[in-house]
DNA sequence: ACCGGATAGTTGATGGCTCAACTATTTTGG
DNA sequence: CCAAAATAGTTGAGCCATCAACTATCCGGT
């Protein structure tokens, strides 16, 4: 219980004499990776956060609900097509958009064909506090990622992380 | 109001006439980018928790704090380390710290040298549960990130995220 | 020796997230 | 055409994180 205590992402811990043993840990250059892009995103979204409790009226998920909503015809979309595209549960979601519905920045209408649908509608106030918000967070986005970056390291990323978000939809 | 609403991450939302405009917006590449590492960091996280709560005694946040402690001389760090390695706030250590010495991971004693401090030792319990915990922990991160990419496309994640916890931590 | 400010950690209130349970509607299979 | 299952969304309880306020200790300068 000493040297083989270090790095339960890589070392024996587990190897129970006579037991199967089928995990295959990671090897140094792997474990190096998988902490910089643990350590990586938590700093990155809490920086993003504090921009814009700093400068904006909306957290970063309602902003990012926003945007979807403004991409959409009508500003309008299905509260489960909304879950979709933001990687939401529905639950939460719905706590969500009630909250920013109290604060007049989207409303819900039943949706038209399908009497178990809710549709979520930016309002105008919404769109302007999106529009308020976009230039500080986009200039947040550029000094802490975008700007951070080598071009081709920036796509490199885009893709791995495409990749990455695949393999947790299916295998999950 | 209905083209130039796209893509509040790239497009001129906010150019009033007049004002003087300086930020710079994104592109279509950096902004597909930008929203790969959105999604995926976000599906990423979720599945590793789903899979924390499957076969696993502690939480993700609580199984790296294990991790860290595992590492330590003694399997003892003061709360100012571990809430710096793991990225915490102070507040959020302590009152996880509280909940894992209630069910025997951890113990908090005095520190020696400096009566402000407190350090936070793993019990043998804690050790145990880390142990258990570790195969299913890494069979996860290889499943969902470390064997869904190129070892050159991990390589370069991991040399980008460095980069961008750099720069978080810094540019706060 | 002392005062001011920095550092270490805790506390409690508030608010958001998660989970399970629930209603209502639509779809599917027999 | 009906029953069972799937889908859509909401609700409330409990848990966790965040924030501001607080105590205690240490350091640095005079």
């Amino acid at each position: 219980m000493r040297d083989d205590v270090a790095a339960a992402d890589s070392a024996g811990a587990g190897t129970a004499v006579g037991e199967a043993e089928q995990v295959r840990w990671l090897d140094t250059d792997q474990q190096w990776a998988w902490r910089r892009f643990l350590e990586g995103t938590s700093r990155f979204f809490e920086a993003l956060g504090d921009a814009h409790e700093d400068d904006i009226q909306v957290s970063l998920g309602e902003y990012h609900l926003l945007v979807q909503l403004s991409e959409a015809p009508d500003w309008t979309l299905r509260m489960s097509a909304l879950a979709d595209f933001l990687a939401l549960s529905r639950s939460r979601l719905t706590h969500t958009v009630a909250r920013m519905e109290k604060r007049g920045l989207v409303t819900r209408r039943p949706a038209p064909g399908d009497r178990r649908g809710v549709h979520c509608v930016m309002t105008d106030a919404g769109y302007a506090v999106l529009v308020a918000a976009a230039p500080a967070h986009v200039t947040a986005v550029r000094r802490l990622l975008v700007d951070v970056l080598d071009a081709d390291e920036l796509t490199t990323l885009g893709r791995a992380m495409a990749k990455v978000a695949h393999a947790a939809r299916t295998g999950a």
